[in-house]
DNA sequence: GTCCGCAAACGGTCAGTAGC
DNA sequence: GCTACTGACCGTTTGCGGAC
């Protein structure tokens, strides 16, 4: 059967193919009852517009960009696992537009930036969705050089404003170090991103503020940057048990480096909850299933990417981008027990 | 003023035609 | 038979104009 076209739905109702696709758009000067005939008909016919034909005449595409690391760093690994419940996310806002999603998948830093241009020049999307901001992003300044509508998961360093979605990470951070240090730790340790991520300095920072109000000097030596992989929770775990002055309590930046810090636990006799404490950050609510559950700071990641998918619609209306930048504050799920033993916390 | 039809326009593809 | 060119076509939007 063919496929419904404005024309099929006009020589079915006898009207023009102009009216039909004001019809269609609900256009106001079409009379009720007429947008009703066509709209009955066009639900019949089981039309849909088609992107080609519309890309034709407006010369948009009616497409959103959605650019997905895989990193080869995570080979073996779950990282990137979320990306299906952004997708959703993000799919889910904007369903009811007329705007599609296409999946980008991104190796690096060079290949994003290639695709972008590929994106941008060919005009393969009206606009594009990407995380993992970085320090002096090129990503960023391109796409705002060309005027192109974007939306990012991560704050950046950018100067001219942008829209996006973040969790405050520097808060995160904070909380976490501050709830260590009431509960008595003094050596704390943070197993951070890659430097280079924009949120692994504010989550550095935020861990850093809250050892200078607690009193406690920053060591860097307790700070593992990684990529934000098990296998890294895991080395970085070895390498911070095997300080002479090791941590009592340890912050991983997120499932799966909790994961890993886990797994080293367990090779190295280390009893987590006893011996040292680990606190994560959790957008999938996986770390209930971890042996035993640590507290963590939980980011719902359906509510994070339903807004990025809004926001990408506000961005291609042509919102100013002051209206589309949140920030959102973790909330703590306590779960074992963050004080160790008594007289195992260890002090500087 | 309301409602609707007409026709042009968009960029790429492909069949048809002319010339060699 | 090959190449070069022309024009119709695809689906949709939209400005304009006509009928009532």
């Amino acid at each position: 059967m063919a496929r419904a076209t404005i024309k099929s739905i006009a020589k079915k109702t006898g009207y023009s193919v102009g009216t039909v696709s004001n019809a269609l758009r609900g256009a106001p000067s079409v009379k009720r009852e007429t947008r009703e005939e066509i709209q009955n008909a066009a639900s019949e016919l089981g039309y849909r517009v088609n992107l080609d034909g519309l890309k034709l005449r407006t010369n948009k595409s009616y497409r959103i960009a959605v650019l997905v690391s895989v990193s080869d760093n995570a080979a073996d690994e779950w990282e990137g696992v979320e990306f299906t419940r952004i997708l959703a996310g993000i799919s889910d806002a904007v369903q009811g537009s007329r705007y599609q999603l296409s999946v980008f998948s991104i190796r690096d830093g060079d290949a994003a930036l290639r695709t972008l241009h590929t994106i941008v020049q060919e005009g393969l999307a009206d606009g594009v969705i990407f995380s993992g901001t970085r320090v002096n992003d090129q990503r960023i300044a391109y796409l705002q050089d060309k005027g192109f509508p974007f939306v990012t998961y991560g704050m950046s360093d950018s100067v001219e404003p942008h829209p996006y979605v973040d969790l405050d990470s520097q808060a995160a951070a904070f909380d976490a170090t501050a709830r260590l240090l009431a509960l008595g730790h003094k050596r704390i340790a943070l197993i951070n991103p890659p430097d280079d991520l924009i949120y692994a300095h504010q989550r550095r920072q935020g861990y850093s503020d809250a050892l200078s109000a607690g009193g406690i000097e920053f060591d860097p030596a307790l700070v593992f940057p990684g990529p934000t992989t098990a296998k890294t929770g895991q080395r970085a775990f070895a390498a911070l048990m095997r300080m002479r002055n090791r941590p009592s309590a340890i912050i991983c930046a997120n499932e799966a480096m909790t994961l890993g810090a886990l797994s080293g636990a367990a090779d190295m006799g280390v009893q987590v909850g006893r011996d040292v404490v680990l606190i994560s950050n959790d957008d999938l609510k996986l770390s209930q299933y971890f042996v035993p559950p640590p507290s963590t700071y939980y980011l719902p990641i359906g509510e994070t990417s339903r807004l990025l998918g809004e926001f990408m619609l506000k961005a291609l209306d042509g919102v100013d981008p002051s209206e589309t930048q949140k920030k959102i504050r973790a909330t703590l799920i306590e779960r074992q027990p963050d004080t160790p033993a008594p007289g195992t916390a260890q002090t500087n």
